[in-house]
DNA sequence: GCTTTGTAGATTGTCAACAATCTGCAATAA
DNA sequence: TTATTGCAGATTGTTGACAATCTACAAAGC
């Protein structure tokens, strides 16, 4: 999925080339094809929101748009209907997929098991050099949440979060994960923190560290677990409330 | 995924048909298109080895036999790509995805995992009858293990841990748990149970009902976590032996 | 007025053809 | 002999065209 491995490739035999880029540009265009491209280019357009969830997407108008045929286009549909992010209805054409709350909340449930799970794998081989990393990670949401900077400590969360995953080595569970948290993105109805909870977050952040830290697993997995959890039902919480006739745009 | 909802439609208006076949069939029509026909079709042909780990999977030639054009049968290759049973790559082709015993052991690690979660979830809303189906499985799996039969004891307990996860509700979590199953069934090096252990984990299944049954929702996530990882170490060990230059062939 | 039917335009499903790339083998040269 | 080069066939990538289906609106019938 990711391409940092463009510099894998020694320059071999032909030694002609001082100029460094060219391989990795050429490394890039070997690999990829329109369909890569084109999905990963609808990707960024749902997860940033231009292509709103329940929006239809029509093909002769995204391949004109993308400058593409419609063949690499459908192909790609394919691919995003599979991890969750589209739905496609036979002669009806594709809509990006709508998260209801009740489904937010399965996948949350869900999350939290994985959360869990990498904690309990982390802990048991992390290394110094990792531990450093989330540390220099939990202190920048404290100091976040001191000023209050809730965009900072928003991505500083996802990034967080990502990491430990990505740290335990175990592909399998951070492709599900990834792909759950992707869809979970699909689910902004206020799906911002509340301010006031931010600093109880970042709290619990740098608990689960020191868990880590301690090799302590069943713990480091109870605390994410925990965190986790906590995250689903402040959702719930907001979700309810947002389904009322609430008048409370100022938040934002 | 499943086509259970055939009969959703009730007779509406037109009342000519008292055939029911005919809707059935015609809501299948309805949904299903070319390209997933194709892709159920390959996945089968995957999952019961026809088309082996490694094989190349011709265009063309796939094509012609399944009588469909290349279109179709690229798009369902997205599918599956996505769904983990094959790899692309650019102008090389497609290739039934091979998992290495790394690879699976960090598969099931995930699926530790998500038996828990599955667990968990389950123990706080079973319902009398779930818990006999589950009862008449486990009952079902000691008789097999009784008189030695593997497949009966195999198929059953496949769809024991499916059933699990499908009664929670959760249709995140049985959705990602299929694709690991899928993903490890993929791995099949000596995959068989072995005939002595099967005792055993007929005895762990009645535990786990135990503890679904009781309410216990730690302990029913700690069981089945305990379960897969121990079918992990199995699997583990079986496969260290397995790539072992061992002859002993006459499992089968 | 309301429902039904019919038609035109738009949209998706499928296909076949063309272009680009790769693979394997033979011919050539060291 | 061995390595390299250059083809020819096979295979994949992409495109545009045609067929099937759906949607929206207008006309006709009750």
């Amino acid at each position: 999925m990711t391409y940092n491995a463009a510099f894998d490739s020694r320059p071999t035999v032909m030694s002609e080339s001082a100029s460094t880029p060219v391989d990795s540009v050429l490394a890039l265009v070997q690999r990829t094809s329109l369909t890569r491209l084109v999905g990963e280019a609808l990707e960024k357009m749902i997860l940033a929101g231009e292509l709103p969830p329940g929006s239809k997407l029509n093909e002769v108008a995204l391949a004109e748009r993308l400058g593409v045929s419609r063949g690499p286009l459908r192909e790609a549909f394919r691919t995003l209907e599979e991890s969750g992010l589209i739905r496609q209805e036979k002669n009806r054409g594709a809509f990006v997929r709508e998260i209801e709350l009740s489904e937010a909340a399965d996948i949350y449930e869900v999350r939290a098991g994985l959360d869990a799970t990498a904690g309990r794998l982390l802990a048991e081989r992390a290394t110094p050099e990792q531990l450093a990393v989330l540390r220099e990670f939990a202190a920048g949401m404290q100091r976040a949440a001191g000023v209050n900077d809730v965009d900072a400590f928003h991505a500083l969360n996802l990034a967080f979060h990502d990491r430990i995953v990505e740290m335990t080595g175990n592909a399998a569970l951070l492709d599900v994960y990834r792909r759950l948290v992707k869809q979970l993105a699909l689910f902004r109805r206020r799906n911002l923190l509340a301010p006031q909870a931010i600093p109880h977050f970042a709290e619990e952040h740098s608990a689960i560290v020191d868990r880590i830290a301690a090799g302590d697993a069943a713990g480091a997995a109870e605390a994410l677990h925990a965190h986790a959890r906590g995250g689903r039902q402040r959702m719930l919480r907001d979700g309810e409330l947002g389904s009322l006739p609430v008048a409370d745009e100022k938040r934002a």
